[in-house]
DNA sequence: AGATTAACCCTAACGGCGTTAGACTACAAA
DNA sequence: TTTGTAGTCTAACGCCGTTAGGGTTAATCT
């Protein structure tokens, strides 16, 4: 913690901040988000619930270290074609890696620490929007807007595997039950809602992502003020295709 | 709850679900989300905790009740001018309902209980995006896009009042203590990051969030079937990109 | 009128939670 | 050997969500 282990250090370290976390991660797994307890955490490590505050300062910062921890490898990025792709192929890592972790949307969510990965995210589309020939604040607009879609997104779609299936129900249970809750609008007060309310729920989460990622980068695209949107004339970008 | 009041009422009522919520919501005003527990509510009410399940199964059906309650009340929705400056209206409005009330969004955050005003609010926009002759696919998915974008937008915004003033500082140490740690990013190897740190965590949340906004409905005229805008060879309008 | 029934609120308690205080242990440095 | 300190322990505090069961009040039934 404070004294960077200058003249004392006793006995073996036997619980590495590295531990604590993967403990963390291994309790989140298995239980959830809900479920986490330090009590737990402790007894995942062997160890008794106190002394995991010799490591941290609180429940919120162990949660911090998690999210630290849940945040996207960066470093592996496919970064082949033009912003557009990238940005693209960015949004999609990063969903995929959300959903990959239980709750990890909702730890997320109501924490702001940037972590170095986080860091390095931004950093990357910064600079691809920068030369894209964006104006910087467009860029920084555009990185942090795409986060939140994305980050949103994801908590939404993992809402009936953490809500529900703690409360009995498996998810394609919970699924079912809140498309039951649209398809049995009133079909004489909210028209437009019974009519498509097999596509508001739809379980093709795959297209709805993809149709918001799409429409912010069309979005973005217009704000570019060298211009054409038909790519006659594009400067590079002719190899769409992976070059990493 | 069950028998809805057929036979037999016993008393005066003297703990409505109306008084509920309101106590409900005061508290939440008051304490905050993480100081909102059965006790506090039962206090408000001048009651015991354990009555409070008499007129709720759970705290977690007590927070659906509150997050109905604050699903903005819709019926004086704007809708003046054509759909999209009624998309921006409604994405304006919205933002400002959940502004309005402590730790809002984290309220909403993890719940999808459709109430009534969500209906009518998808229920209307779904009738502008249809008329002004969006698919139907496209009209369901721009505006669940909308609100997920509105919804994670205000619960980043909101988190430096709830998550740091919950811990000692101000909101404005908390915006400066962010704003610092992105300011302090190592320049060398983050120098997009350095170089727009100040745009990042910019204050001006009303200019990030219009963006956020006019961005997704810029994306969503690209797919208007009928008009060409501005682009005059406009052959493909989103490049497909290789599904899942 | 008396008995029944149900709505509604209470007291008391259980187990689990986050967190703290303070004692103990083992090693490193003096 | 003595001292200091990093790291763990036990014990406890106060709060939490929730349940069991008892009491009171009023409407209904006979």
């Amino acid at each position: 913690m404070a004294a960077a282990r200058k003249g004392a250090t006793a006995r073996t370290p036997a619980i590495t901040q590295e531990a604590l976390i993967a403990a963390g991660l291994t309790v989140l797994r298995r239980e959830g988000l809900d479920a986490l307890s330090m009590r737990k955490v402790a007894a995942e490590l062997g160890v008794q619930a106190a002394s995991l505050y010799w490591h941290v300062q609180d429940k919120e910062e162990l949660l911090d270290l998690l999210a630290d921890s849940l945040l996207w490898d960066a470093r592996k990025l496919k970064t082949g074609g033009d912003w557009a792709e990238n940005l693209r192929e960015m949004a999609r890592a990063y969903r995929c890696h959300l959903n990959a972790n239980r709750d990890s949307a909702r730890v997320m969510a109501g924490r702001l620490a940037p972590g170095p990965n986080l860091l390095y995210v931004l950093d990357v589309a910064l600079g691809w929007l920068r030369s894209a020939g964006f104006s910087d604040a467009d860029a920084a607009y555009a990185t942090r807007t795409l986060a939140t879609y994305v980050q949103g997104f994801v908590l939404q779609e993992q809402l009936p595997m953490s809500s529900l299936e703690a409360h009995g129900a498996s998810p394609e249970e919970a699924v079912a039950a809140v498309a039951e809750a649209f398809r049995s609008a009133p079909a004489d007060k909210y028209p437009n809602v019974a009519a498509l309310g097999e596509l508001i729920v739809r379980d093709s989460m795959d297209d709805h992502f993809a149709f918001g990622v799409d429409q912010l980068i069309e979005g973005l695209r217009t704000r570019l003020p060298s211009a054409a949107p038909a790519p006659s004339t594009s400067s590079a970008p002719s190899a769409p295709s992976a070059a990493s």
